[in-house]
DNA sequence: CTTTTGCAAGAGCGGTGCTCTCGATGTTGT
DNA sequence: ACAACATCGAGAGCACCGCTCTTGCAAAAG
């Protein structure tokens, strides 16, 4: 393995060389995190703790400091890790249902993807989708990972398109300003991912970007609280809704 | 004073000593509340401090613990007033457009209403619709404000039914434990508020349900900065697709 | 007038995020 | 191989936090 290329025999070896320190920085920040995810889930953002992540790791509180500037740049990475994990969810249930016909079935998959994890990761859910942290740190680290399950839905629409089960909705009038926001965004997004398959403009409409908010606002309230003593039947609750959600978008079942 | 109506005298009397120092007790407290609310809207829930509320209206910090006993008492009383804010704010919107005839019209200006508040009360909404509080603190004050606007919602509908602008959604098969639950909430919603007018039982449907948590996820988007670089036409984007939720619910205008 | 009660203030405890300095420990260039 | 360098952990310390306890004072109650 080492002689069988010279040239990346060489580069493998600067890797472990620069590796050896590098991986002991990797390590010990991957270790902070990890702990700080735990303390996360357990206690909730508010009470995650840099010292008792310290304190848990054996190591002075102020060495911390040489991996994340601050409190806002460990939660940062935290809520750039959470939407890599809710996303990659929601690519999974699509991957999965990926050859089932019905794309509404295949919509209800991936929002019961996402509230899946959401339930099992109730303070991280909280982290990315609820009040936004007071130091409001991430702008453009989070955008990225943060669309992959706008993208998700959105390949449902393209994939129920191609075959013949897309209705763009028609009746509903998309003023003029939203209209250009949405040929703004989708040109963003041929942009940002180019080489993901371009998403067809005519399916980045009004009523999915709609539905793809109100998903979060039927998993908030279920999270936060806020079915309490309304809703108890959660999961055929989440499921009808999301299904009408899939009508509004568009997508019909092969049947109808 | 004294001797012009002996009991109503003593009773006055009283009233006005006890008022003397429990007044005194209700302004500090207002003071506290408002000095507190000043700085949520400032900072927001996770940077509002006793310490500095009590600094800024010139008393020890440990003064303020006559009044609250912790800082989630506190967060809690804020919490109840929040709620009862926005919905006020709905239910004026309710109101003034009472006499209008056309019920998607009148749903939309009660969402309006709604986010309207929230804007204007960025971190007051976050505190009652983001993530919860660690502490968790409110169970059974919050429920009948929080429950003001969802009412608000129930009256359009219902004043909808009356002139004959509401066709109960169809085809959406609704599960028998979901059927229950909205049974369930019907009765509960009469109980709390026995002179409020009953409200149909037919017209808490799932839709109406999801239409409320909807709302909310739409709101939350806008605030928590979900759309940026997505919709810009926030305006507009809410309108119309708060018009579909209408539509969803089951409202018609007058002229289709 | 005395006693009881309610309240404000201060000191203090343990905790927090964060900064700074100071040695120890590699890593790098000559 | 040695010196110069950068990197890192640890400790002390600052300002702030929520919260408790005690003390003294003033007003209400008897």
């Amino acid at each position: 393995m080492l002689c069988a290329a010279p040239e990346a025999g060489i580069i493998a070896a600067m890797n472990a060389i620069q590796g050896a320190r590098s991986r002991a920085r990797a390590e010990i920040t991957a270790a902070i995190k990890e702990e700080a995810r735990r303390q996360l889930a357990d206690e909730g953002a508010a009470r995650l703790s840099l010292r008792a992540v310290a304190r848990q790791l054996g190591m002075a509180s102020s060495a911390i400091y040489r991996y994340f500037p601050s409190r806002d740049d460990l939660l940062t990475a935290l809520i750039v890790d959470a939407y890599d994990a809710v996303g990659a969810a929601a690519e999974r249930a699509l991957g999965s249902a990926g050859e089932h016909p019905d794309p509404v079935a295949r919509w209800c998959e991936v929002c019961r993807a996402v509230r899946g994890w959401a339930r099992d990761h109730p303070h991280e859910y909280a982290l990315i989708y609820g009040s936004p942290v007071p130091g409001y740190a991430a702008p453009r680290d989070t955008a990225a990972p943060a669309a992959r399950i706008g993208r998700a839905l959105l390949i449902v629409a393209a994939d129920a398109r191609s075959a013949g089960l897309f209705t763009p909705p028609g009746p509903g009038r998309v003023p003029a300003a939203v209209a250009d926001d949405l040929r703004q965004l989708a040109g963003r997004m041929a942009g940002d991912a180019p080489q993901a398959p371009p998403v067809p403009a005519e399916l980045l409409t009004a009523p999915l970007i709609a539905a793809w908010a109100q998903l979060f606002g039927l998993i908030s309230f279920e999270l936060f609280g806020h079915f309490n003593r309304v809703i108890e039947a959660r999961e055929e609750f989440f499921t009808a809704s999301v299904t009408l959600l899939a009508h509004d978008v568009g997508l019909r079942s092969p049947g109808a």
